[in-house]
DNA sequence: TTTAGCAGTCATCTTTTTTGGACTAATTGA
DNA sequence: TCAATTAGTCCAAAAAAGATGACTGCTAAA
C-alpha cells in the first residue's frame, strides 16, 4: 500500500500543515496578501506562512499575481482547482 | 485567528498523519486487524500503526472490538463518526 | 533623507513526527 | 514442548516541520 491507492492522501496532505487550512478558509473572501494574513493569523511567522503559500501556490491551489498597480503589490488567489475544493471543505466544516 | 475559526481544521487533521488515511481507506471494506495492517502498509512500523489506530480510535472515528470467539483478536470498525466522515473523503478522492 | 511597509530569504534552533529495534505476554498449532 | 502469531509497549535515534531573528531590496511617504 502505498500513497498511489489512496488518492485521498495528497489532498489531505496539501491542507495539512499549520497554517493551510486558515489560509486557504481566508482565501475564500478574496484575494490574500502576504504581510495582511501574517496580521490576521495571530501566532503566525513569516517563515511559515511564505512556505504555505509556495506550496498552496506549487499544488495549484492558489495563485499569485503580481499587481504593477499604484502601490505594486502580489495577491493569492484561488485557482479553478482551488475552488474546486471549497465544497469538500465546507462539507469538513459541516461535520465539526 | 485560530483553530475556533477553522472548524475544518480539526477534522484534517485527524486524518492528517503518514498512515491515517490510508487505514481509513482500508476501514472502508471492514474490520482491520493490526497485524493485518501490518502487512498491507509496506514501509509502516508498529508503533506507527499502533499509535494511528490509537488515535482514530480516540477521536472517536474507529471503535475497537475486541473478540473473544475462537482465535482471541482484536477488530477496529468504523464508528458512526467515521462513517460520516466517508462521503467527504470519496469527495476528496475524487478530486485527486 | 530617514523611516516605514511590502514580500520575502537564510541560517539556526526547537519541537513534533516517524522510525527501528528490543522486548512482553497471552494464545495456538505442530 | 517448541515455535509462531497476535497485539502491542518502551526507549532511542533520525527525519520532518515549525519558529525565531537577522537581513535583503524595493517602493513610497514624511
Amino acid at each position: 500500500m502505498n500513497e498511489s491507492n489512496c488518492p485521498a492522501e495528497g489532498l489531505l496532505k496539501m491542507l495539512s500543515g499549520k497554517w493551510k487550512p486558515q489560509i486557504f478558509r481566508l482565501a475564500l473572501n478574496g484575494a490574500l496578501r502576504f504581510n495582511t494574513l501574517l496580521r490576521q493569523m495571530e501566532g503566525s511567522n513569516k517563515q511559515s506562512v511564505a512556505t504555505a503559500l509556495r506550496e498552496l501556490e506549487e499544488q495549484g491551489i492558489l495563485e499569485k499575481v503580481v499587481v504593477k498597480q499604484k502601490p505594486l503589490h502580489i495577491e493569492y488567489y484561488l485557482s479553478e482547482k482551488g475552488k474546486a475544493l471549497v465544497p469538500v471543505f465546507l462539507q469538513l466544516e459541516s461535520l465539526s
